[in-house]
Formats: C-alpha cells, structure tokens, sequence
DNA sequence: AAGAGCGTACCGCTGAGTGGAACGCCGCCG
DNA sequence: CGGCGGCGTTCCACTCAGCGGTACGCTCTT
C-alpha cells in the first residue's frame, strides 16, 4: 500500500505533486510536498526529464508534453470525448456559453471537456480538472443516476461548503436529485462558484441504467437564465446518448 | 540511453507501446512490442494498474483515466489550448468545418486539438496524435517559420509518400514554404490523405520570430474550397497571436 | 489428446535504487 | 561585510526491490 518505497511510486508522487494550478515547481518544493528524500527526488525528477514526462528549466520542473501526448491515448476517455465533440459544438452554437462534458469519479467529478468563446464566464473548472460532485450540475445528474449505494454514500459523507449557496442539507440535495431523475436535467446556482449558473443532462448506458456521463452549459448570473435551455441540453445529450448506443456493437 | 533496465524505462516502454489506434492489448501483445521479460511486464503493469495508469480488464490492459487526466495538467499545451479554444471555435462558427491547433516537434506535428461537427470529414488525426511536418498544412506554415537549420534537417531528411500528392521533391517543398513565409498561409491538398484539403496559419511568438503553434481548417475535396478562408484563418491566428503576445508576462 | 499460447506464480541473485551526508552557490540580513 | 539558510547537485556504501528464467494451470485450436 505504501507507494514510497518503489520507484514508480515515487515518479507519481512527483507528477501528482504539480496541482493543477501550477506550471512550474523548484525541487525543494517537491521534495516538501512529497515528502521523498532530497537525493531521490533529484534523480527520478531527472529521469522522468530523460523520459520526457517533465521539462527541467531554470526555475524548477513542468509536466511536459510528453505526458500531454500520453494521457491523450487513454482510449476510454478519448473516444467518448471524439463523440461527444459535435455535440458539444452544437450546444455551443446555440446557447454561445461555456460547455462542459464530465464524468463522476467517487465522489468528484472528471471534466473532460471544456469549450467556450470569448464571452465565456470565468469558470474555475478546467479540463480534466475536479469538483465536487454535490455542488455541480453535472455531478447532480450523474449522482441521481448512480445506484442507491453510491447515492446514500455522497450524502452520509461532508458536504462540503463552497459558496453561502451550496447545498449541504442532505434532505434538500436528496429531493433535488429526485428530482433531476424525473426530469433528466439538474441544476447549480452558485453553489459552487458565486456568480455562476448551470444546467446539466445525463448520457445515459446500458439501457438507461446508468448515466455514463453528462455535458452542461455554464454562464453568468444576470443575462444566463439556466431554464431557457433546458429543452436544448436535454435534447443534446439525448441525441449524444443514441449516437453511443447504436455505435455500440 | 538504454531504457531496459530502469523500472521507469519499463514503465514507459510498456506505456507508449499503445499505439493512437489501440484500445486494449492483452499482456502477450505488450511482451511482444516491449521485448522485455513476461515476468517484468506482468509486475510493471500490475503496478501502473495499481496506480491508475493503466486498466486491467478481462481481455487485457488499456490506457487508463489516472494517465488523462494527468495528461492535461501538462502547463505549456495546456495553457495554449485553452487560451486557443475561443478563436477555435470562431474558426469552426465560419466555417463549420474540422479545425486543427497543432505544434511541431522534430520533424513530426503533435495536434493539441481537434475540433468539428457531425459533417466533418474523416481526417485521420486525433488529438495528441502525430503527422510527418511535410505533408500537413500545419506543418508547412511551421516548417516555414523555423531556423534555416531545421527546414534544411527537414528536406534533406527523407519525405515520406502517404499518396500520389505528397510532395517529396525538396526543391518543390522549398518553394512552397518560402511562398508560405510570404502569404502566411500553407495548403495541404490530399498530400497526408486522399480526398482532404487543408489551409493553415502560423501564431507566431518572439516578436514574429518564431511560429510556437499553427491552426488549420480541413475540409473534403469537393464542397471545400481551402483559398476562400484564407482571410479569415489568418486573421483569426493574428488574433490569437495578438493575445498571446499581450499576455501579461 | 496433444499442442500452442495465454496469464499467473515462484524464487534466488544482484545491481539499481536508496537516502544520509557533504559541497558549492547564491541572496538575504544583521 | 561575514554569517546564515535554502537551494541544486554530487557522492557513496548498503540493501532490498526488481529481475527474469522456470514452471504451472487454464483455455482454445488442431
């Protein structure tokens, strides 16, 4: 269980030391935040430059392209990211406001990805960036489509408060995913970033036993009325679930 | 230079053995690529599996969700295609076909993204995927903008022929290129893949001096003309080029 | 039934990896 | 200034993680 004690483990330390806000971290920072001896740090940082996997500058490492390339291969994601893009392309042109895919992971959602123009909200969400799954639209929907178990387990566990307007209350966040079961859309109002609204659909699995994903549109309070495209979203992400099934062989 | 005997190396031989096109390959296939010892493969993999690099299924391994997402974290593509994204979306608005941003390493052209609709041509590309430089239009307006050392590196090295129109005659590639570096645009036309055409601008950072990315559009011989959206692919590049260059520091 | 090819498990040897220690180089501050 | 703390780098003797040859059990195909 102990990952320290093996080469590989201490690599991934290193690479999942770098948050996703930062761009370039000094040695003496990873050795801090991984905990790894001094020595060791230098030497697998040094090796994971060789293998392109880190960029060494002068004021300390980056994840490199190398990473990029390789993370751009897994084949799960990917696909389902190809398929979706037109899809999105078409919310986008419609509603001209950030667009979202995302999956749940536990208790977080994955965004996959993220589109938007000039005008766009200023989101904190990135590409394959984290967020909780009881303050995002998209982590609603996913959620009320999960099993009961998966369903009890987010709301047993803290519910973290983000803006004065997140969700904590079990109850209440329990009857908004029924409801966003029955109607197949959920929504977030600035509970996760104050100023930002957002409107989410499931794609759905197995034959609507499971939400494998769900797509959103975000934009700001004020001139984004969320309801205005709900019937577009759903549509969207309905069209999008076809596309993956029939594929399906 | 030997990536054999270090864990890493084994890691990573065993990685970047799943081509762009594989989804899954069992763990024969892996020891056959690798040529490393079965023993080790089964060990290492079991490890990148235990690290969420790799997923083990029943019918073998496949890149997994850990490698994505920390693929996107990666800072310089990262911050460039995000930054990219409106002005590619503004490209795809015009002209609603596939749109390409895409950086050169070596002699190849990584594509940092790819967008299009459910029109779109069928372009063998694939984001994170690679092309030889000469028989791109991406690579072309790159090749174009880069040290006389790497251009001569280039078309002394030897050209591929993905089909009849790539060009592989130096003399005839040189031309194009200079006439690229004058207009600011190169064309592709069914030189990486029959019955595609494509026309693409530079971003150019250092003051002009260097082209740090390209983007295209692609469309299918026939309906696509590439010279009408001259304009607005190198306008749409200016601009981006523009709000690299004016970001502050 | 016999063979080929697969994934898995075992195990003794060994050198790759380890991390503590020491070094030289700044930039900061008293 | 001179001393100090933090930095990146280098060194080195110990040792256990990793190694890979071997062997086994399983599932197909022949």
């Amino acid at each position: 269980m102990e990952d320290r004690d093996t080469v590989l483990g201490k690599a991934l330390m290193i690479l999942r030391a770098f948050g996703p806000a930062d761009s370039v971290l000094p040695l003496a920072e990873l050795v801090r935040r991984t905990g790894l001896a001094k020595g060791s740090v230098h030497r697998v940082a040094a090796d994971l430059a060789r293998h392109r996997l880190l960029d060494k500058g002068e004021h300390g490492y980056r994840l490199s392209g190398g990473l990029f390339e390789l993370g751009l291969r897994a084949s799960a994601e990917r696909t389902l990211v190809e398929l979706a893009t037109p899809f999105l392309q078409d919310l986008y042109e419609r509603t001209h406001e950030t667009v979202h895919l995302g999956i749940r992971e536990g208790h977080e959602v994955v965004y996959l990805a993220k589109i938007g123009g000039h005008r766009q909200a200023r989101t904190p969400s990135r590409t394959g960036g984290r967020m909780p799954v009881h303050c995002t639209a998209i982590g609603k929907v996913l959620l009320a489509h999960a099993t009961r178990e998966e369903r009890t387990a987010v709301l047993a566990g803290p519910l973290e408060r983000r803006t004065p307007h997140t969700v904590i209350a079990p109850g209440m966040l329990r009857r908004q995913l029924s409801r966003a079961l029955e109607t197949g859309i959920a929504y977030e109002r600035e509970e996760s970033t104050p100023g930002l609204l957002c409107i989410a659909a499931p794609i759905l699995g197995n034959n609507g036993q499971t939400a494998t994903a769900a797509l959103s549109v975000t934009g700001p309070t004020g001139r984004f009325k969320p309801e205005t495209h709900a019937n577009t979203v759903r549509a969207t992400a309905a069209a999008l679930t076809s596309t993956l099934t029939h594929r399906h062989h």
